[in-house]
DNA sequence: CCTTATAATGGTAGCGGTACCACTAATGGA
DNA sequence: TCCATTAGTGGTACCGCTACCATTATAAGG
């Protein structure tokens, strides 16, 4: 294994010193011409790259951030990462990813590890959110971005977010709109934001027509496709009467139960219909053609990544940015109209 | 912005030097306890954390890796990752994420910039390699793993792949044993190693039983699902007769001619059997159950983690490791019987 | 021709650690 | 009692780079 070249090993070969090579490589203005194209030439030659290490100790940025979400092999975050890397690349950031699993240690312990690396930001996408490990950041001057996701006080942060509310509400309506009065949530953790808000809306809609939500109709998940799964199980086989419809706080979990339906032999939109949230590919499939709420998860990401990168090269300006974007409403083929129920929104019908 | 605390401030807080402050962040011996306690305490109360730039400075080892995937969207990379993130956080590793989608451009930049922020290693799962870029890791010292795919000359690079020539052989077996003799080939790109070997396997079971490959039935694709929705069509609309099965070189191709058959009403199996190679999750769905070849994704990417940072932690250890996992047929329901075809496997039959 | 401004370069002190050597005080054996 | 040993420290020279100041060469102005 060779030893890397130093600036040191550049200036010599090439004839100059130190401080010519480093102005050099920072793409200082007065340089000569001829020294320039000498010095690079033996750049070229030993295939120098100046060690980032030494750059980075003189408290500079680093030009790396870090990305944490809670599996990547689940789509939503998959998409999410991209949009943020794909901005990262433009302006050459490169990015640590840290998966938690949902677990506030697992979060911990990687906020950690990137505050010891130095990262110049972080991105939030994780669903538990540990304050404390954030105000340690904050208080090093590592720039936050929450995506997906808010806390309690978010009035510190910066953050990137679909209405999920409205987006509940839409979800909600829809159902309604199709003459569906016993509706079932099928829930996310609760100490999820998107979940809590998700199921508001919900409930704001139902509320509008005099409805109330019926606990007993409330299963919970944990916004992945098993626990939609058993959550349509549980929802099909205990709950008398079945619900007409069922709400999922998130795609993975609408596809689940639909799982679930379809090895009961429960046939969706017809005897059940089913609404998703999030929009992810999968549910595109001709052979699912899930009714959803649409969020654009690559933009957040992209969206997140530039927030996240502006704050980063521009310091100075101290303003908080806090975008929340609109959801919109995917109509597919799993919701159908209630059997034997007219076309109106609201009345006692049947 | 606070500044960050440096050993210097801790020794003088502490009343001892910095060689003292130094020794207890590295574990070494000769410190009393006493001396340590105090020392520890104060390193608490600022929450100091030392400097890795200045550590990174003495040519140590970095504690990062690159992965370099073709996109992290698609579920094989992003599951292929999820094993390596998960080996890497035991050993406390952190993994730089580079998507290139497939552009060999995008791979060399990725490649530089890991070289310049020094990396321990890289894994290497991207469609495209450029062995240039390769040359150069290696002879900085940087470790790579070949994940999933390997290079002309494979001598001198550790690699984790399945046997990709056995599963396209027992692929085309299981077709054959159905009867089929038309058998359409949905190909990735021909620089791709598992598709050539795939391809390869294919041709090797119809060449047993006397069978060539119908050039006309080998429509190209790119890995993506899109690429497969359009070899479908065409293959369903401009091959006359129209073969009686298709073996797509991935699984996303594979489901992608599902949507393209189903769009043209064409019954997947009865009228159209369909194989695909990797076993994603989502082909286990129910209404896709698609027959397929596995390779285990996530033991992939995990033992090429472990590969990669034993090389690291063991220089001394010069072998180079190479492993070939075996592929396993999955039978679902995506392919049938050709009707009128007696239980034979070879033969003139019909 | 000399002075002064300007462009191009060299020299060097950090940045925050680690590694290694030097020193001190206490301990033990002769 | 004295010297050798050793555990526990402190001191300092790097690591490779940047920032800043000093120096030299060159050109312009009087």
């Amino acid at each position: 294994m060779k030893k890397s070249p130093t600036i040191l090993d550049i200036a010599r070969e090439a004839g100059v010193s130190k401080s010519t090579v480093s102005r050099i490589l920072n793409n200082a203005e007065n340089v000569s011409p001829r020294t320039r194209q000498r010095v690079l030439e033996v750049m070229l030659k030993y295939r120098y790259r100046p060690n980032i290490f030494a750059r980075g100790l003189g408290g500079r940025r680093t030009g790396v951030v870090g990305v944490i979400v809670t599996d990547i092999t689940n789509p939503f975050y998959s998409i999410l990462v991209r949009g943020i890397e794909d901005v990262c690349r433009v302006y050459r950031y490169n990015i640590f990813l840290c998966n938690t699993d949902g677990r506030e240690e697992e979060e911990r312990i990687h906020i950690e590890s990137l505050t010891e690396r130095r990262v110049d930001g972080v991105i939030l996408a994780s669903t538990m959110l540990n304050e404390d490990s954030l105000a340690g950041l904050l208080e090093r001057g590592v720039k936050v971005v929450l995506v997906a996701r808010l806390l309690e006080d978010n009035s510190s942060f910066n953050y990137v977010v679909v209405d999920n509310a409205m987006g509940g509400y839409l979800a909600a309506k829809h159902l309604l709109t199709l003459g569906h009065k016993r509706i079932a949530y099928i829930a996310g953790p609760w100490f999820s934001s998107p979940n809590l808000d998700r199921f508001a809306g919900f409930q704001k809609a139902l509320g509008e027509i005099g409805l109330g939500v019926d606990e007993k109709l409330i299963v919970q998940g944990d916004f992945t496709m098993e626990s939609g799964y058993l959550a349509g199980m549980k929802l099909a086989k205990s709950s008398s009467p079945r619900p007409t419809a069922v709400f999922a706080a998130n795609d993975a979990m609408a596809i689940g139960a639909m799982e679930a339906f379809s090895e009961l032999g429960i046939d969706v939109p017809h005897e059940m219909s089913v609404i998703g949230f999030d929009d992810i590919p999968l549910g595109a499939l001709r052979c699912i053609q899930l009714t959803t709420v649409s969020q654009s998860i690559y933009d957040q990401g992209a969206i997140s990544g530039r927030t996240l990168i502006e704050r980063i090269l521009e310091p100075e300006k101290e303003g908080i940015q806090q975008i929340v974007l609109p959801p919109k409403l995917v109509v597919r083929k799993t919701c159908a109209r209630v059997p034997g129920v007219e076309s109106r929104n609201e009345g006692s019908g049947s």
